[in-house]
DNA sequence: GTACACATATATCGGTCCGATATACTCGTC
DNA sequence: GACGAGTATATCGGACCGATATATGTGTAC
């Protein structure tokens, strides 16, 4: 979410849009570029909602029209509901995560570590859903569409290691155990089930 | 695209929509998950367009309403327009890419060299820009946003790698050798450059 | 000193795809 | 013969994108 990403750079300081849009492109350095067909309508929409507003008389001394924006209490609120926020498990959450990423240190690391394994276990999950595709695909005979899945597979599992490395950083610095009830539980499917039972 | 994972699944038989959508999610394994809301209505605009046409008779003897699609002619000649179309090197250029790759096969060895390379140095231009970044942000004592940069940086190189191995692979198989004046030519920037020069 | 290219800055438009949801039919099974 | 699970088509609002329009400031080459 744009959103979230546009009141993380705020609570740093304020910032007009052109600049919020530098800072996102730059700072994930090429990994997300943001469009102005989203940044500016997310802004507006911010203001109406009452999360962001103009900072006073920022275009006075310039004469160059800049509207500067800051974050509103209430907008702190949003920012971290947004940061917590369970995934709606789709293709679109891996960026999702990664602005999450961006702003972890706001989170207490109880939540991080939560929030870590949560999303380990969705691709954990993504993971074992590649593994079928391929053992399904055994008789195909495309290159490609192998390499691909292999490729897929590959890195789906880096992804998991690496997200475990970084709980297990997490779970060293500050002595935390896992809660051997609660472990690798989070997945989509289990929650699903869940509702309905 | 939808547009072209679809005419590529009716390139190898008439399909309706809902058998679409499990061949999709089923054969990319998790890697894409397609949606309803986006199937039907590309569906429906293909039909429009003339790139397919519904086969009649098809639901009379189920009593089930089903919709059986196939390729048409017109349809064929979109579908290798769209495999070779250039991109418009976006984030969702990635999920493009998957999709082009499954359907490899349909295209001469040249061009598969040619689109792979190119895609290859679009990374190569992302992974120096995440390097970049990493150096601007060396500063930067947040721990989760430099995990985040180098995590990039390690999956940009791996598929780089994972590119170069695939035209190498090529190469070998049908003994073309890399036209020397146009190596490490295709970049995004490279190309903006001429097009105003 | 001024023309001209380039960066800054805000804004809107059309389009693609998504998740959620509605609706209805089919089939096994209890 | 009721009922739940799977099959199948369809639509809706929303998020984000690329392209584009429209200004204004800034450096620099002549």
């Amino acid at each position: 979410m744009l959103e979230l990403a546009i009141l993380g750079l705020l609570k740093e300081r304020p910032m007009h849009g052109y600049q919020l849009s530098r800072e996102l492109t730059g700072q994930l350095g090429g990994l997300w570029k943001v469009s102005y067909g989203s940044l500016y309508p997310t802004l507006k929409r911010l203001e109406r909602e009452g999360a962001v507003e103009q900072v006073p008389g920022t275009s006075a001394g310039t004469g160059r029209k800049r509207l500067v924006y800051r974050i509103t209490p209430s907008g702190e609120q949003l920012f971290l509901k947004l940061l917590e926020e369970p995934p709606s498990d789709t293709q679109a959450e891996d960026a999702r995560f990664r602005i999450r990423l961006a702003f972890f240190r706001y989170l207490p690391p109880e939540t991080r570590i939560r929030l870590l394994d949560r999303r380990r276990a969705a691709l954990a999950e993504r993971l074992e859903a590649v593994k079928a595709a391929i053992a399904a695909a055994a008789g195909v005979e495309d290159d490609y569409q192998r390499a691909l899945m292999e490729h897929g597979r590959a890195a789906t599992e880096a992804d998991v290691a690496w997200l475990a490395g970084l709980i297990q950083q997490e779970r060293t610095k500050y002595g935390i155990t896992a809660p051997v009830g609660q472990r690798r539980r989070a997945s989509a499917t289990l929650r699903r089930k869940e509702r309905t039972a």
